[in-house]
DNA sequence: TTTGCACCTTCCAACGATTGCAAGGTCAAG
DNA sequence: CTTGACCTTGCAATCGTTGGAAGGTGCAAA
């Protein structure tokens, strides 16, 4: 399989794939004899696992740590959920902090008028 | 006063106010002759009106145009407005993203006893 | 006066993940 | 043999912030 090919089935760009790579994230592709990247069904079932992961906000980092661990077939499930655990809660607080910005602006954009005067809450709210 | 005493006035850091200067989202500082900036109340003033709308979440395009509004008397409150709703919206967009990271994350974490066993829903669930 | 030290100046690079572009090589069909 | 679609590499941009390097300035103590 080609990088195209497999960028469609897995779902990730192939300037991502190489990105991914580079990174040491998924193992190097083998090549043809004139350079290009050759994938198996294994490439793709890794690459579509990254995306995944990234679908639930894991930083790269922590992805690059569970590939390694589900390629590891004498893994312990502790560690998985310690990382998913940490970054649940990492998770939640950025809820927070993004709920307390809504809640604020949410407030303040309800006391002002929106019309052609210049007197706005908002603008105050921010300067004070 | 300083860029350093203006940065602990404001609360932004002195290089993060060289950075805005830069950007121009605040006027740029007058000099003294060696050519240290030196900044007024009314500079300082703006520097915090801008720490507080990061404080909200806006992106700094946005804050040039709302620091521009706030300095402009003959500004529109409708204007400030439609800024604020819209960065609401993209706000409480962010959020039910992470929310629904978040829902995901627990279940599988849930499913998953985290012990010294190999076998682990979280990736089950990552790699289907 | 000179030596510190704390501050200031500018410019360049890094973070994280992704995307874009440029310049060049390869493959397959017309 | 040309065309177009694909591949290769590498470098730059995004966003907001922080860090460092290399050099100048201000002020106080020796």
């Amino acid at each position: 399989m080609n990088i195209g090919q497999a960028a469609k089935v897995s779902g990730v760009n192939a300037k991502l794939i190489r990105h991914y790579e580079s990174l040491g994230i998924i193992p190097k592709a083998s090549r043809t004899e004139s350079g290009y990247r050759v994938y198996s069904e294994t490439d793709v079932h890794i690459l579509a696992f990254v995306k995944r992961a990234r679908g639930l906000g894991f930083p790269m980092k922590e992805i690059k740590k569970l590939v390694g661990l589900w390629r590891n077939k004498t893994r312990v499930s502790s560690e998985v959920k310690s990382l998913a655990m940490a970054h649940l809660k990492q998770l939640e607080t950025k809820i927070s902090e993004l709920e307390a910005m809504a809640k604020t602006l949410r407030h303040l954009a309800k006391c002002c008028h929106g019309d052609n005067r210049p007197d706005c809450p908002i603008l105050e709210g921010l300067s004070i």
